[in-house]
DNA sequence: CTTTAATTATTACACATGTAATCCATTTGT
DNA sequence: ACAAATGGATTACATGTGTAATAATTAAAG
């Protein structure tokens, strides 16, 4: 039994345009990314058709020209993403995972001061 | 270009084992591994070949039998792990994403105090 | 020694993914 | 009206991954 596809790597890059900003034409996702990783237009819209055939991506025919808009949800993915993450490493030390995400991401002192009481109320 | 292949979803079950404990037998590790995850043994063996060809394990032979130990460190590929699901949501809230693990995880105690003590640092 | 059982090595096969190129239809410039 | 360019559809192809089966080898049992 094979289990459902998610958002591969690349494809997330393609999300992540759509998430910022939706619909956009083919074109404009590829002007943006075009810039951000080497990709050949080609291969951008290749993974925005896979993202259709997964359902993960929609859109609407504006003339010849196709409009895509996200059918799936930013932070609904970001969590599926951490709890696979969470899957991979279960039974090991997640505390090591955290300081790496404590460490290198940039907290803004709200975010911190309410991460730190997400711990006092755990303990 | 293609870059370097990691350890996949399935090798990482592997991987966790021999962290565990090794050196060990392939029987030892189809043992543990039949239990928590529904696969043939001959599933987990090409497993373990497969994580022999990327060299992230190693083996010695005892007779007839080979015993497996890993050849990466653990932690680091936490980390390598971690980096990637933090390169693939760049540039987004991490917040949410980091309340998900502090809320779904067992954390310890000294744990707890530990990252407290990373986040008041960071201030 | 020969048959059997256990282990490792090789092969299989469908679907996913990275990375495009080619084909086809339609719009647009001349 | 015709040629060129553009955008979507189809096809390509190597490698990775899940999930094994079969073949070859060798140790153990009789």
């Amino acid at each position: 039994m094979h289990k459902k596809p998610g958002i591969s790597e690349a494809e997330w890059e393609v999300m992540k345009v759509l998430w910022g900003k939706s619909p956009q034409s083919s074109n404009a996702i590829v002007a943006i990314l075009e810039g951000k990783r080497n990709w050949q237009p080609k291969t951008i819209r290749t993974l925005i058709n896979r993202l259709v055939s997964k359902n993960a991506v929609g859109f609407e025919k504006d003339g010849r020209q196709y409009n895509y808009y996200p059918l799936l949800n930013e932070q609904e993915c970001i969590q599926a993403e951490t709890r696979s993450l969470i899957d991979r490493i279960r039974g090991k030390a997640i505390k090591p995972l955290l300081a790496t995400f404590l460490e290198e991401e940039s907290l803004s002192p709200e975010d911190i001061a309410e991460l730190k009481e997400i711990l006092e109320n755990r303990t």
